[in-house]
DNA sequence: CTCTATTAGTTAGAATTCTAATTAAAAGTA
DNA sequence: TACTTTTAATTAGAATTCTAACTAATAGAG
């Protein structure tokens, strides 16, 4: 940053993240695959077991229905997951991971470890704890008022 | 989120700078405009009597050289900003806004106000300090490691 | 039961941002 | 000066995400 620019939260969140995406990103580049491509899998594997469709992740990751089914159509296509229709509601497909996503799953979750750790690493572990507090009373308080 | 759903560093950041997007470009769509664009004019706006050149907004947006003068030429084409080759340096474009990026740049200001006040009620004073220290230690502390 | 509204997912096409390769000017080196 | 490297910006083409319009299935209301 030079000097005279404008520091405001909107700058820092917008920047932070961008630097998390960018480090993930390439790291993940080996595989074919980028960091939101990963978050998914990763999480489609969490949730498989209680059951899980696409609407779901149009909630967690704040993407539009349009943008899951192109994203999870990408994944199916290349063997990461497959999508079944669900047997109780024919307008829903479950997700699950196959093989070949799985076998990434532990990659994936230490690289995501390591972001977090990236950010702890430049605080104590009470202004850890604070961010984490306060970051979360943001999140919340702006999802009510978006809603 | 619904219970069980992990809520890390990572996924704050993101998922706040998502609401605040969403919630800008919004509030620009009846100017044609997104959050990005109008952030650009104004930055430009308040740096051309320095001099402003296209790599100064790689920098501060964290952006390709690619993306910039593509986004840059966006504006031009819509009339919001002027791009003149540098005296001093033929390579260098030099970047002013236009009458019509002028008047609606109160527009801009108000609106990024208004997402920095969105922040700020969530908290209480002393909290909105030592949020906005975290996080410029943390965009700082990554800064340094990516470079 | 029938009609209407809502919900889950898809498609087409546009906008944004990226990577890689390229052009042209300036700076560094010998 | 002549050659090489670096820098600023551009282009072409790909990837990601969006909006709007759509299909099909389910839920709700009378």
């Amino acid at each position: 940053m030079a000097a005279g620019d404008e520091r405001n939260f909107d700058y820092l969140i917008r920047s932070i993240g961008i630097r998390l995406k960018r480090r993930a990103d390439l790291r993940l580049a080996d595989y074919g695959l980028n960091s939101q491509q990963g978050r998914m899998i990763s999480y489609i594997a969490s949730h498989e077991e209680k059951g899980i469709i696409q609407k779901d992740l149009e909630r967690v990751f704040q993407r539009r229905g349009a943008s899951i089914t192109s994203m999870l159509q990408g994944l199916e296509k290349k063997g990461y997951i497959e999508r079944r229709i669900s047997a109780a509601d024919e307008r829903q497909k479950q997700l699950f991971v196959l093989q070949k996503g799985k076998e990434l799953i532990a990659e994936f979750e230490a690289l995501f470890a390591e972001s977090e750790q990236l950010i702890k690493d430049g605080l104590s572990e009470r202004e850890q704890e604070e961010l984490f507090r306060l970051l979360g009373k943001v999140d919340t308080y702006i999802e009510r008022k978006q809603t």
